[in-house]
Formats: structure tokens, C-alpha cells, sequence
DNA sequence: TTGATTTCCATAATTTTCCATGATATGTAT
DNA sequence: ATACATATCATGGAAAATTATGGAAATCAA
């Protein structure tokens, strides 16, 4: 399955209108099973979790693996209900229009304070939506994050022994 | 098979009518063996969940299974009868009509205390319905349980247990 | 009849669809 | 490479359809 990559900037109406990115547009529909030449692809757009300036957007494909995954707990344990608010309650499935567009509704605007730009972030088996200079903030924490402990180099390591595992 | 997904807030008015969310609608349509194009799908609500200031909405199809899983209980156990009392005796279907509306029978608007307004929750396979300041409630206790516990990556961690089970 | 319930109509606000345009890019033949 | 034709993309505006909601007429029940 190919995945999100890149970075790119939206212009956003006050309809609150954005452009998918073309390069977005073919993951999401590869990742739709529904989705066939001269359809629009259908995509769910994830805006609880916590800690975190951004929205999250999902292929129907990869959101039904996490979907799944919470289905195949004990239907009414109380860990099912709490996952189910904070993926269910928290997200809402988007089809894109004509043109390649999603309107975000004002709700998810305000939350994560986007008003006339939106920064796509491709993320691997997602992306994210931000206000770009909250996006900027967030990558120079890292950024600095990384540089004052020199943790890089550890950090690729992790791969490793991930691998290793397995 | 789609999920209910976000949340709504909608108006009750002094003879119970609530609109369901357009978004639950389309839910309700696809999960409705006996709908099609033009008619009005029928759901089910469930008023019977103990510690619990909601009501709950299945789709046809939802009900469904949850009615199968107790059928395969023994017949005459008394859990299996305890269980019908919780879900069928404490449930009643609804047709939406013409406009997308359904009106809620006092008594369950008071069970839940719900008055002017009432507020739609994507749960995956169910929605929930309360009463605004209830369900502000009820998403502060779990944040504040997650936080406090620090459980939130605990909980997610579930799901990948969950997977190693399969 | 009288109160309650259901059906039907009306409307403002929102959402969706459709069309238009300039900017980029992609391609093709000379 | 250059010039020209063809797509695709990002974006804006406006028409059309849908939603949420209130009120009134029609039906029903006791």
C-alpha cells in the first residue's frame, strides 16, 4: 500500500473549502474500497485526539483496520465504549467533491484554529491537517527536541530492534 | 459496513420531534434490510443501559446481531432472560418520517433528561443521544480518567493485542 | 369533544453541486 | 530545444438541493 507523503499548503475558503493534494488524492482512492475510475474517493477525517493541534485524515481502508481492530473487543467493555468515543464520537467521514475538495466544517476549524490556510502533512498510513504556523511550532520542537539530546541516531536505531523482533 | 461517526447537536421540540443527524440517516438507510430509495428507514432504541444517561440507537442490521448473540445463549438461562429484559423489553423501534425526524416519548426523554436540546454520538455500530450537559460530563470523566491514569496509550495499546489474537 | 398523535406544508440556513478561470504541468511534433 | 495543444490542479462564484426546524391541518383515541 503506497503511503502519505510530503508537505503541501491550501488555500481555504470561508466555506471552509480546501484542495485535497493531487498526490493525497490517489492514495485516498486507492484506499477506498468503493472507489472506481470517475468516482470520488471517501475519506474520514479524525479530530479527538488529544495533545494535538491537528486533524487527521484517513483512507476508508486504514481507518477500517483500526475500526476492526475495536470491533473484535468485548462488545459492550468499558475499554470498547472509550475507544469508540475517541475514534467514533471524534471523526467524521468526508467525500471528496469534483474538484478534489473537502469542506472542513467550521466546528474542526476552530478546534485546531484554521482560518485561510491548511498545511497537509503526509504522515505514512495518514496525514494531518494544521494551521501552518502551528505546524512550523511543531516541527521546530522537534527539531530542538532532537538536536539538544542528539537523539537521532537512537531513534533510527529503535527501527532495528523493532525489525528484531519480529 | 459504515460506521456512525461524530457528533450533533440538535433541537427538541415540546412534542419530543428531534432530527437525526443526515449523516446517521445515510447509516440508518444502509442498514436497513427493508429500505430503499424513497422510504424511511426504521431503527431501534435501546433506554435500558444501566449507569448510563443515554439512550441508544441501532441501525436494523445492529440490532440484529446483538439480538443473535442472545439467541445463543441457552434458552431458558437466566441470563439469556435477564438480557432480553435489558434489551428488548427496554427498547422500541421508530420510523423516521418524512422530514429525517423522530419524536421521543417523554418517558425516555425523562429517563435521560433531555429537554430542549439533545446531542447525537457516533458510537461504530450504535449512536448515543443525551442530554448537552450530561454528555459534557461524561467526555470530562474519561479524559480525566485517561490523563490522570495515564491510560490513554495503554488503551490503544489494546488494539494491537487484539490483532496479535488473530 | 378534547387531548394527543401523526401527517403535511413552509422556510431559513446550510450544504452540495455545477460551472468558470488562471496557473501548472505534460505531452507531441517540428 | 521550441512552440503548440492537452490535461490536471487549485481556487472562486453562483445555482440547486438538502437539512433542521416551526407551525398548522388531519387523524386517532377515549
Amino acid at each position: 500500500m503506497r503511503r502519505f507523503r510530503g508537505e503541501a499548503e491550501n488555500k481555504v475558503d470561508n466555506k471552509g473549502r480546501v484542495s485535497i493534494p493531487a498526490a493525497f488524492r490517489r492514495i485516498l482512492e486507492e484506499g477506498d474500497p468503493d472507489w472506481s475510475s470517475g468516482l470520488n474517493p471517501n475519506l474520514v477525517i479524525v479530530y479527538g485526539r488529544r495533545n494535538r493541534k491537528c486533524l487527521e485524515g484517513y483512507s476508508i481502508g486504514s481507518i477500517e483496520i483500526v475500526d476492526n481492530l475495536v470491533s473484535n473487543l468485548p462488545r459492550y467493555s468499558k475499554e470498547r465504549e472509550i475507544l469508540e468515543r475517541l475514534l467514533n464520537s471524534q471523526s467524521i467521514y468526508i467525500q471528496l467533491d469534483e474538484n478534489g475538495r473537502i469542506i472542513l466544517p467550521l466546528k474542526l476549524r476552530k478546534l485546531v484554529e484554521i482560518q485561510t490556510t491548511a498545511v497537509f502533512v503526509g504522515m505514512g498510513e495518514k496525514f494531518q491537517i494544521w494551521n501552518p504556523t502551528n505546524y512550523i511550532s511543531d516541527m521546530n520542537l522537534i527539531e530542538k527536541n532532537l538536536s539538544e539530546n542528539n537523539l537521532e541516531e537512537e531513534l533510527y536505531s529503535l527501527l532495528d530492534n523493532v525489525k528484531n523482533q519480529n
